[in-house]
DNA sequence: GAGCACTGC
């Protein structure tokens, strides 16, 4: 058997685990072209003109490097030793050799003279990590702090010990960071590197931010709700603290240091940016990348997993070595391709490599995820299938080949009139933007190759980017947050203005939960709830719990459901087994008590058993052992905002669970559904037939009124995260009657 | 009878 008969069965064969197969297959014979270049960093790199003023001196220069090390250091040494003036010398080598250097002068003056600057900066140029440091080093942050803004926490805390380490010092002195649950930071802190969410929140409390001289908003291209926010709000503090200095009755601001904004960006949107700025100054960087030849199919592919399949084996079979990343849009698409790349693999000649299946996503158990990171072994090849987390979240080494589908899975909010709208989560196209960052994840230490399972007129029908948050995200909890600010959504100028119908939903929903009076002002019960960092409906539900005196119970619930993972862990393999051990934790009332039981049942296991008991307990129970443990930080956060209000949140109803699920209807009002004949169920405040999600404890169930966490339309509209409840606690709640009176 | 991209306070 040669290898030309495998390659020749697999092409030929019937898909064995999807039903159609299509008739071409890929044509990857040559290079069609390549449609994008990753320069390498050069002298020339800064496309601006060079500043004759040279201000400020580097606080640290690379002096006496002997050895200077090739590789970039990624962690932060944990103190500096007696090898540390080396050490030191080598990482200010590296600094010198970064793309950015060469023009470290220009952009200094450029933000010295301007209030926003928009740098526009490819991967690889050291943009995030030099520019603080140089705005630093040239004094011109004067006494204030310098905030770089990033969408992902682990980016901010990885950054802020990348920086530390360049000026020799440890983390939380002058260089630190703030994210939610962790922060480093003291009084000597000047470069601090922090969540969009953090700052956000420390709006609240310092409307001007009046501690910073600088913000910088990194990854401002990705246009996260919690991104805009801050630069419609930025533009309005600037408009404040860089009035000048005569303007009557601005005396107290007028003593703030004015505030320089520096937006960082990919490429594709500087005009924008610079735009809504009044035309600020843009500055491009080239970045330091590995040349990556793309390649795209002669047709449409429209069995995009068989197509990944047929195209992984003819580069396993025709490739030299080098390990596969495969773009898919989700974890049934993932399962799916392992089962059959497995199956073919299983029939490999023997002078063939063998094949590592690394399956990559968000659910996955943190156990299985972690073999991705794992060096190959020899003689085999890695073929890593993820979804978009391999895009920006996290970096795999060692890969050579990308496959794209061009697919992606997005969750999309679609307003209803009375506010009771519902999300989606569809498969669609990926943008140019997306397909640029998947081709380049080959390119990260050499050069690479992207084959693209679409054509070449596809990806430039493509969206250039995606539709920023603003325009598909619920909008309730960053509504309520403005009005804290007193700032309304509706009068905010923002870069891309959010959906009237949007805007309207979470205006409603607020009302409906009290939050808004109906002058659309805030209510004494908004404030509350704006002061815990949970979504309104948890809000609201943990604010009713106080007078129903079951606040331990309902802070428990809502700590598990504001976690980012899902409590119970469910592959398709072990699905049984997990519904077995599920049964153990079921409440008849629904998902929201069997929640509780899971947490008091953990609870009791976290106070006799080790930690590795723990994770023993979880993984025999088929918990997410992550989402307990984030929800216990969660918990011990909202239980900090409690005792700070003055709420007794050790306040227990015991077994009774009437209060409970009371507390937890006030929040959830606009998402509950009762009973038809036909057994199908109607929400209440809305127009949609929904359905009991098969996760659910009650799926299947003939329960006369439920209510629910959220709409999720997939194949049906699903509603998740269910619990019934006597009709008459529904009845009872003031809206309906407020609703009913209207 | 049937399923879930990714963040963040």
């Amino acid at each position: 058997m040669a290898k030309i008969s495998a390659l020749k069965g697999i092409s030929n064969s019937p898909h064995p685990h999807r039903r159609h197969s299509s008739h071409g297959t890929p044509h990857h014979k040559r290079p069609i072209k390549r449609d994008h270049a990753w320069m390498d960093g050069s002298d020339d790199d800064l496309e601006v003109k060079r500043s004759k003023k040279h201000t400020g001196t580097p606080k640290k220069s690379g002096h006496g490097a002997d050895h200077p090390r090739k590789k970039p250091r990624l962690s932060a040494p944990a103190g500096s030793s007696s090898s540390s003036t080396s050490k030191d010398a080598s990482i200010q080598e590296q600094r010198k050799e970064l793309p950015i250097y060469t023009g470290k002068d220009a952009i200094v003056d450029i933000i010295r003279e301007n209030d926003v600057t928009v740098l526009i900066g490819e991967t690889g140029s050291g943009k995030t990590t030099q520019v603080p440091q140089y705005l630093l080093e040239s004094g011109l942050a004067g006494s204030g702090m310098i905030a770089v803004t990033q969408p992902r926490k682990v980016a901010a805390t990885s950054l802020a010990a990348r920086v530390a380490t360049e000026q020799d010092t440890s983390v939380g002195g002058l260089v630190g960071y703030s994210v939610r649950f962790d922060e480093a930071c003291s009084p000597e802190t000047r470069i601090k590197y922090v969540t969009d969410g953090m700052l956000v929140r420390e709006l609240l409390g310092d409307p001007l931010l009046s501690r910073y001289s600088v913000i910088i908003v990194d990854e401002a291209h990705e246009r996260t709700l919690r991104t805009d926010l801050l630069i419609a709000n930025l533009k309005t503090i600037q408009q404040v603290r860089n009035a000048p200095a005569d303007a009557k009755g601005k005396a107290s601001a007028a003593k703030l240091s004015p505030l320089k904004v520096v937006i960082m960006s990919a490429t594709l949107e500087a005009e924008k940016f610079s735009k809504f700025y009044n035309n600020a100054k843009i500055v491009y960087v080239k970045g330091r990348q590995h040349p990556v030849t793309i390649y795209h199919t002669s047709q449409s592919q429209p069995d995009y997993v068989d197509a990944a399949l047929r195209t992984f084996f003819q580069i396993h079979t025709d490739r030299p070595q080098g390990d596969v990343l495969i773009f898919l849009p989700g974890q049934e698409d993932i399962e799916s391709l392992e089962k059959s790349i497995q199956l073919y693999a299983n029939q490999l000649p023997k002078d063939v490599p063998g094949v590592l299946i690394c399956p990559m996503y968000a659910a996955l158990p943190p156990s299985q995820q972690s073999k991705i990171f794992s060096p190959t072994p020899s003689g085999m090849r890695k073929c890593i299938l993820a979804t978009n987390i391999a895009e920006t979240s996290i970096t795999i080494p060692g890969i050579k080949y990308v496959i794209d589908t061009g697919k992606c899975k997005e969750k999309r909010y679609v307003a209803r009139q009375a506010g009771t709208g519902f999300d989606t989560l569809l498969t669609r196209d990926i943008t140019q933007s997306s397909a640029v960052q998947r081709a380049g994840r080959a390119g990260r230490e050499g050069s690479g190759y992207c084959f693209r399972l679409y054509t070449e007129e596809s990806f430039r029908k493509m969206p250039v980017t995606a539709e920023p948050e603003i325009r598909r995200c619920t909008l309730t909890s960053s509504m309520l947050q403005l009005k804290c600010l007193g700032q309304n959504f509706e009068e905010l100028e923002f870069m891309d203005k959010p959906d009237e119908e949007t805007v309207v939903a979470a205006l409603k929903t607020l009302f409906l939960l009290g939050a808004l009076d109906n002058h659309r002002g805030l209510t004494p019960l908004g404030r509350q709830m704006a002061a815990f960092p949970l979504e309104p409906p948890f809000a609201r539900a943990l604010v009713a719990s106080i007078e129903l005196g079951c606040t331990a119970e309902v802070l428990s619930i809502i700590s598990v459901l504001s976690a980012s993972s899902h409590l119970f862990v469910d592959t398709t393999e072990a699905r049984d087994a997990a519904a077995d051990a599920r049964r153990k934790f079921r409440h008849l009332s629904g998902d929201h008590l069997t929640v509780l039981n899971v947490v008091r049942a953990y609870e009791e296991v976290a106070a006799s058993e080790s930690k590795a008991g723990r994770r023993d307990w979880c993984r025999k129970m088929f918990l997410n052992e992550r989402c307990l443990a984030e929800a216990m930080n969660i918990r011990a956060q909202l239980r900090d905002v409690c005792t700070r209000m003055k709420i007794d949140w050790r306040a227990s109803a015991g077994d009774n669970e009437g209060p409970v699920l009371k507390a937890l209807l006030q929040g959830l009002v606009l998402n509950t559904a009762f009973l038809r004949p036909d057994g199908s169920y109607k929400q209440v405040m809305g127009p949609s037939v929904v359905k009991i999600h098969p996760s659910s404890s009650l799926a299947d169930k003939k329960m006369p009124a439920i209510f629910y966490d959220e709409l999720v339309y997939t194949t049906h509209v699903y509603a998740r995260g269910v619990s019934t409840v006597p009709k008459s606690f529904i009845a009872e709640i003031p809206v309906f009657r407020l609703r009913t009176a209207a």
